[in-house]
DNA sequence: AGCACA
């Protein structure tokens, strides 16, 4: 039943564990970086990463769906997040959440290592086993907003903008980013277009970015795929080409 | 390196 073909020897999970993350970032932010780095491929159910010696440097994100998963780790493997790449793999065991929405959440105890392992492990066992078939008890409980459905396609009509739209150019101007939007945010949104080479945020300026790609052709389709992207709910992004 | 359930 486990398939292999991904993330290391670990078999299929909703869930993904990361590591080699950069310690130096604070918890919160993050949080948020991967939020914007992996809603791309599908609704985040929960994101766990701790502080403590044994677990810093790793997250937890759970996904609604394994294939969601699945994918992340396949697109996003070895991607440069704050500067050191990303391993990822499917966590080794459930997560909490997904349990709990399946019905094979069974409390842990606190941790005991002296008595009874074997036991124990055979029962999270079971319980892993129960839930590998499908689980509708969660299945609608999420409305998924896929990223086509984001995207207002512009269907090659003329935009019609209030001022003199700038002529193509290999850098795109962005307007209306949420305030507590982070460069590191923006990366990842831009990066899976080809040609991305940077994002630059102005700190005095707020709510505004440039973004460079190798040229006016990978600037405008990333333009198109991402014109409108709502990285915050009712906050359309505006995407124009920087003037020159 | 390190697989949790703040």
């Amino acid at each position: 039943m486990a398939e292999m073909a991904t993330g290391g020897d670990v078999p299929t999970n909703n869930t993904i564990y990361i590591n080699n993350l950069n310690e130096k970032i604070n918890l919160n932010e993050l949080k948020k970086s991967l939020k914007a780095v992996f809603s791309q491929f599908g609704e985040i159910l929960e994101i766990l990463a701790f502080k403590t010696l044994k677990h810093k440097g790793q997250a937890w994100v759970v996904f609604e769906k394994v294939k969601d998963a699945t994918a992340a780790i396949e697109k996003m493997q070895n991607f440069p997040f704050y500067d050191k790449p990303m391993r990822i793999q499917y966590a080794r065991t459930k997560s909490d959440v997904i349990a709990k929405a399946d019905g094979t959440f069974v409390p842990r105890e606190k941790r005991k290592r002296h008595e009874e392992k074997g036991r124990k492990r055979k029962d999270q066992h079971d319980a892993n086993q129960a839930a590998m078939g499908v689980n509708p008890a969660y299945a609608s409980a999420y409305g998924a907003t896929p990223l086509s459905s984001q995207i207002p396609y512009m269907g090659g009509a003329k935009s019609t903008l209030p001022e003199a739209p700038a002529p193509p150019n290999n850098i795109l101007f962005v307007q209306n980013i949420p305030h507590e939007t982070n460069s590191m945010m923006l990366q990842m949104l831009f990066y899976q277009y080809p040609g991305f080479k940077e994002v630059r945020m102005i700190e005095a300026k707020p709510g505004i970015a440039f973004i460079e790609y190798g040229d006016e052709m990978q600037s405008t389709e990333a333009m198109q795929r991402l014109q409108g992207f709502k990285i915050k709910p009712d906050h359309p992004i505006l995407i124009t080409y920087a003037k020159k």
